[in-house]
DNA sequence: TGTACATCAGTGAACGCGCGTTCACTGATGTAC
DNA sequence: TGTACATCAGTGAACGCGCGTTCACTGATGTAC
């Protein structure tokens, strides 16, 4: 079985993806080889052909989540104003769907406490995501017209990821719905930004 | 060996206790009923005298892990003043202390990750120790003069384990310190405290 | 007072299982001659 | 044009290991007679 120039290349990818999915939703101990490589149609003995270690996997597959996130927030943020972009971006990430889908959330929410017990490697790709994230974030509020970004950009990130990490733990949805609307109004106060749920909230 | 009519009983309290502490450092999966045993000066074929699996241990762990948080919650707004507590508590939270000692510290912050994963008894062990702390918290809160208590709490938790699960990954520890100083900031500002460090932070 | 027996927290060998990793092999196709 | 060989992504059996769990056993002491 003779393959296209591109297909190694291509299986390599969609490995990566499903584990960035996998690794969110079961975790770096929960994410097994040979389920991975089951999910991908294949069997587990491949895998060595793809990645030199599960850790070196785990790696890859974070950075390439990192890179997608940021890619989403700069899509988001590329038509509307700034302001709006913002809101927009807060409501999305505070949003019930975002709660009850891990496997394609915020590695933060989904990641933090497996973070101690990983590789230095892993841990250095989640250090590097977050801080490019927080750069990005900065960026978008300095643009919206306030100053101290970085500071600000920190802060919320951090209240919206507790803020879900709170939601998620919840067992009663009424309640985890309102933590995730106090939260929302709460942080747009803070930026100035008025709550008129311009963005994808509920 | 015969042991004393409350022998049984303290290894019991003993082997939670440990479990306590191993299981916010190193998780539910990586806590090792034999390495526990060990670090009990036991073997691990006793475990099963004391408890009927190991997420039966997991899930007394938690509780015993929470009861002991919301005792030391009121402990420290015994003394002083409602506010001057309430300032105490916060700082003593998002202390760098806090940060880097999972082992003993706050459940939320080192377990929110692995809950997913975990038997329905142990979420709902988290679920209920999250609430009572809530209750807690807004307790100290509305004794303090404010209104909507139990959103304030919800608030405040979801925002200071956020700052502290950040602060975690961070890898720069100055930035680190600076999140939580920030955080503390922000937060006794929401709630109409001066930042005056009246507690135990840096 | 002395002996036989019951108690029971803890011991340690053994189990089945799933894991990450290795490695000799397969087999369809491109290339050399 | 036809044949022999090289390539290499993927296969699947096998490995060593640590895990949770089971269970026959130990042995110091209290109790019965």
């Amino acid at each position: 079985m003779r393959y296209s120039e591109t297909h190694k290349a291509e299986t390599h990818a969609k490995l990566v993806k499903l584990a960035g999915r996998a690794l969110r939703e079961k975790g770096p101990e929960g994410l097994s080889v040979a389920e991975l490589m089951g999910s991908a149609g294949l069997t587990h003995g491949g895998f060595y052909a793809h990645f030199k270690s599960k850790d070196a996997l785990l790696a890859e597959a974070l950075q390439d989540i990192f890179v997608e996130s940021n890619r989403k927030l700069g899509q988001m943020t590329e038509g509307p104003s700034p302001r709006a972009a913002l809101a927009w971006f807060i409501d999305s990430y505070l949003s019930p769907a975002h709660r009850d889908k891990a496997s394609t959330g915020c590695p933060i929410v989904a990641l933090n406490s497996d973070l101690p017990r990983q590789s230095r490697r892993f841990r250095a790709a989640f250090d590097a995501g977050v801080r490019q994230l927080v750069g990005n974030l900065a960026d978008r509020i300095e643009a919206s017209g306030l100053a101290d970004g970085q500071r600000l950009a920190t802060l919320v990130l951090a209240t919206m990821a507790g803020a879900v990490v709170l939601s998620r733990a919840v067992t009663d949805e009424g309640l985890s719905d309102a933590l995730l609307a106090s939260a929302r109004k709460n942080i747009k106060a803070q930026l100035g930004l008025t709550d008129t749920d311009e963005g994808a909230a509920r």
